[in-house]
DNA sequence: CGCCACTTTGAAACAGTTCAACGTCAGTGG
DNA sequence: CCACTGACGTTGAACTGTTTCAAAGTGGCG
């Protein structure tokens, strides 16, 4: 009946508004095979034009795209209870590839499903639609981050950004979390030489902020991981109200 | 009967797909107010906690962050047909300002009046979703060209992806278009220091592949200026298919 | 005509990059 | 069980794209 799968997509739009059980059941419904990819693997490519969305459900997965000089740009990290393509639902074309930056586990969700939901349950279908308005809620931010702030703020941005998607799917243990990538991925996502990557989070340690081994973050002073961050919860939209 | 307040964005969605005329008119019984904002001025605010979204309909506006140092991060430019805060129809509070660049006209759609679109046209939500989905798509490529392209391109990249939206929607004239910006609001947009922009500029003239008199830009060579912005207008998803 | 906002220029400073080398550690095979 | 490997992290030093600061030029408008 229940799909467990399901369980850190439903914790995530839980928090955000209320799932009646028809639309817990009709989403169940909607969802296909559970697919592996291991570390590294290309879950999409750029151009591909996918008739399913993946709803990642364990392991973290990356959006990026490639420009001539051969590097590469992160924009956007996935974890559990993530789509890490519901916009490919309505979009002819991915414009980014997704990686497996980790062993991943995602539920398919074959689109002529989803439109059969849209079709059917409206306010379920303002959810899923409110799901890609987070993404590019933090798009935004990543833009100020990268456009406005230095390395070292972005960063931080980034971790409390990270901490609080993580806490909202339980993912998170007291103040830490699973942040198992390589710091080339974390340049990739800032924006930043792998070089100067490295200095910036031997700052954050110097300044007591933060604790990361390679798989794990434990942040040690969030208020202050905050401020140097400058960072606002707003735009993750964390308050239940009806949508 | 038609409204022609909406020839703008009827036509930046036929261009995605087909619009049946009960959809356009239901488009039309949900517009509301037509409201004009003056160069300069705030149309919404960071926090606000909007009732409504602003379908812009002749003049530009700029969604704005802004960052302790007192700096402003744009992080996106609109033009008719375009709706600047639809996605405040399902977020519960806006992460950023939205600013008139020019002298703006809108045409404001309750959020009630949407919800109800949302409940009898499955169809023409996922329209709308697509419109929010695009702007997603295009803070993404803005990451890439901020994040791994040089000043330069990432300039050049931004006049391609104008001048194809502007001609989407009929605001084109040959290889010109309407952006009657300064160069500091140009800057806020890149991420870059009004001086870097200024002589960016100056070089993107003297290589022949655009000219901006502060009002409108004229490009005079679209093959060199696709390759120093590497565009690839996939992104803007400007081919007609269902959804 | 004169103002004010905007653009342009030059020079010094700096944040972040690049290049090249070295360190570390987990996994593998002999 | 240990030597070897390869991927990843760390360090130093030179370099560069972009910023900052300060000043001068331009032009539309009241």
């Amino acid at each position: 009946m229940d799909d467990h799968r399901l369980f850190h997509l439903f914790r995530r739009l839980d928090i955000r508004d209320t799932l009646s059980a028809d639309e817990k059941q009709a989403l169940a419904e909607a969802a296909g095979n559970t697919v592996q990819y291991s570390a590294g693997s290309d879950m999409s490519s750029e151009g591909d034009s996918p008739d399913r969305s993946q709803l990642l459900i364990g392991g973290m997965a990356a959006r990026y795209n490639r420009v001539e000089s051969g590097d590469r740009q992160i924009t956007a990290f996935h974890i559990a209870g993530d789509f890490v393509d519901l916009h490919g639902f309505l979009l002819a074309r991915l414009d980014h590839g997704v990686s497996a930056v980790t062993d991943v586990t995602v539920v398919e969700f074959p689109h002529v499903n989803l439109t059969a939901v849209t079709e059917r349950f409206p306010h379920l279908t303002r959810l899923l639609w409110l799901s890609t308005l987070l993404d590019g809620a933090i798009h935004r931010q990543w833009l100020v981050a990268m456009g406005r702030l230095s390395a070292l703020s972005h960063m931080a941005h980034l971790f409390c950004e990270h901490y609080l998607r993580a806490d909202t799917v339980a993912l998170a243990a007291g103040m830490s979390f699973p942040f198992n990538i390589t710091q080339e991925q974390l340049a990739d996502a800032l924006g930043l030489s792998t070089v100067h990557v490295n200095r910036t989070i031997q700052e954050l340690r110097r300044l007591g902020l933060i604790s990361w081994d390679g798989r794990t973050v434990t942040i040690h002073d969030w208020e202050r991981l905050q401020q140097v961050g400058q960072f606002d919860p707003t735009f993750l939209d964390l308050t239940r109200s009806p949508r």
